[in-house]
DNA sequence: AAACGCAGCAACCGCCCGTAC
DNA sequence: GGTACGGGCGGTTGCTGCGTT
């Protein structure tokens, strides 16, 4: 059984909507509201408009505050990152964007910005491809690490030839992907162009390929890319820079210590501006000051001070991404643990599947950068996110759940304390 | 000047989810 | 518990304007 259409298509008009349309809608909203009910609301104020073309027109462009295009550097850069942690969330990206809508994000995304980050990535390859074949060169002659036959999820390069934009794009082993990335590379897709954008920062150079050929996998993470953290303990001020340090080493710093940060995985989130939050232990994140944090940055890992992986992230494009605005997050949550995640639960979202064979698991699963980079999966649930979370840091002996604390981890979106 | 192609964007479509009954 | 309904959202379409041939 189908569903009753909204309203009579018949009977409604559609297309451009005239300036009185506007002013009638505005008119009667700005008065009364939307009373609750979008669908009788054409009916009330005599427009001949389906209920879901007024709420749309209202939320898109008759709502106050609204801004239309000039987006800026610093706006491309807060979608991109959130396009890498998210996906196409356009309303939740929309959200850190005060002004904009998710429409006109995802317009801007499709149209635009899309295909300045494929500009960059051809520049990208263009570079790559030159010290690609000078540290081929090298590791020819002095041996090198072997060769990658024997390696089936080995990135293996493409003549310019097969594929002049895209040649980086590694070969996966079958029986370690999912069907649909089983398919031929392809960037029309969101996946695809996340993968891109991870690739274009995020991903495992071919120095880490060749570097740590031979890196352990252990528990699913990779040795190689540990997860790491930037903490503001209780004192507010001083900081745990957890280069390298395990989800274990985190929980022993930080165990009796009563933390009042909240860690959130660094899953690509920009700073917005240079000015330090003079955020309090009371202070309460909203989307809006999310968007506006500057986050501490720490880019180390155990390839070495400003070698991390996050470092890679926008590096390398022409300059236009600062690694020092590379972001590391800590947000407080006020005293009394009513954290607030307005527009923030999705950062422990969807888990995204990278390509490269560096993060494989030794079950032959992929393992996303949640789970890389400390992100836990979707939470759809309080159970998921705790689920999530526990994952992310594993309950120490004795302790229900290993991150997932009083002080830290009561905040689900909307649960109850 | 006309035809064509493309980019940008407003609006629509259809699915999913939450909720009221 | 099942169903109907409205809201929200992501994906897609189609119109318009501009640049190129």
């Amino acid at each position: 059984m189908g569903r009753a259409p909204c309203c009579d298509k018949a009977n409604v008009k559609r297309g451009p909507w005239s300036p009185e349309e506007d002013a009638k809608l505005k008119s009667y909203i700005e008065q009364h509201g939307t009373g609750g009910n979008w669908i009788a609301l054409p009916q009330k104020i005599g427009l001949k408009r389906c209920g879901k073309s007024c709420r749309l027109r209202w939320l898109n462009y008759l709502r106050p505050n609204i801004r239309h295009g000039g987006f800026s550097e610093e706006e491309d850069n807060i979608i991109c990152s959130l396009y890498i942690s998210i996906g196409s969330r356009w309303s939740i990206i929309a959200a850190q964007l005060p002004g904009r809508t998710d429409n006109d994000i995802k317009n801007y995304w499709n149209t635009r910005l899309k295909k300045k980050l494929l500009g960059r990535q051809r520049k990208e390859h263009q570079l790559a491809r030159k010290s690609g074949l000078v540290k081929q060169d090298i590791i020819k002659r002095s041996g090198g690490v072997g060769g990658n036959s024997t390696n089936s999820h080995s990135a293996v390069p493409a003549t310019d030839d097969q594929n002049p934009y895209w040649p980086e794009l590694p070969v996966l082993a079958a029986p370690t992907v999912l069907p649909q990335q089983q398919q031929q590379p392809c960037f029309n897709d969101h996946a695809s162009l996340r993968k891109l954008l991870i690739k274009l920062g995020g991903r495992f150079s071919s120095d880490i390929n060749h570097n740590h050929e031979t890196n352990q996998v252990i528990q699913g993470r990779p040795t190689n890319i540990q997860p790491t953290y930037q903490v503001l303990d209780d004192d507010n001020n001083s900081s745990y820079a957890a280069a390298a340090a395990t989800t274990q080493q985190m929980d022993e710093h930080y165990s009796g210590k009563n933390m009042q940060s909240l860690l959130i995985p660094r899953c690509g989130i920009h700073a917005l501006n240079n000015s330090s939050p003079s955020l309090s232990n009371n202070d309460v994140i909203s989307p809006h000051q999310f968007a506006q944090t500057h986050y501490i940055v720490n880019t180390d890992n155990i390839d070495g001070p400003g070698n991390g992986i996050m470092n890679n992230m926008f590096q390398g494009q022409g300059g236009d991404y600062e690694t020092d605005q590379l972001k590391e997050m800590a947000v407080y949550n006020n005293n009394d643990n009513q954290q607030r995640f307005d527009g923030l639960e999705f950062f422990c979202g969807e888990e995204m599947m990278v390509m490269n064979n560096r993060i494989t698991s030794s079950y032959g699963e992929s393992i996303g950068w949640g789970e890389m980079l400390g992100c836990p999966p979707v939470a759809s649930s309080s159970d998921d996110y705790h689920d999530s979370m526990d994952r992310l840091m594993p309950a120490a002996p004795g302790q229900e759940c290993g991150f997932a604390n009083d002080q830290l981890m009561s905040g689900y979106p909307g649960e109850a304390l």
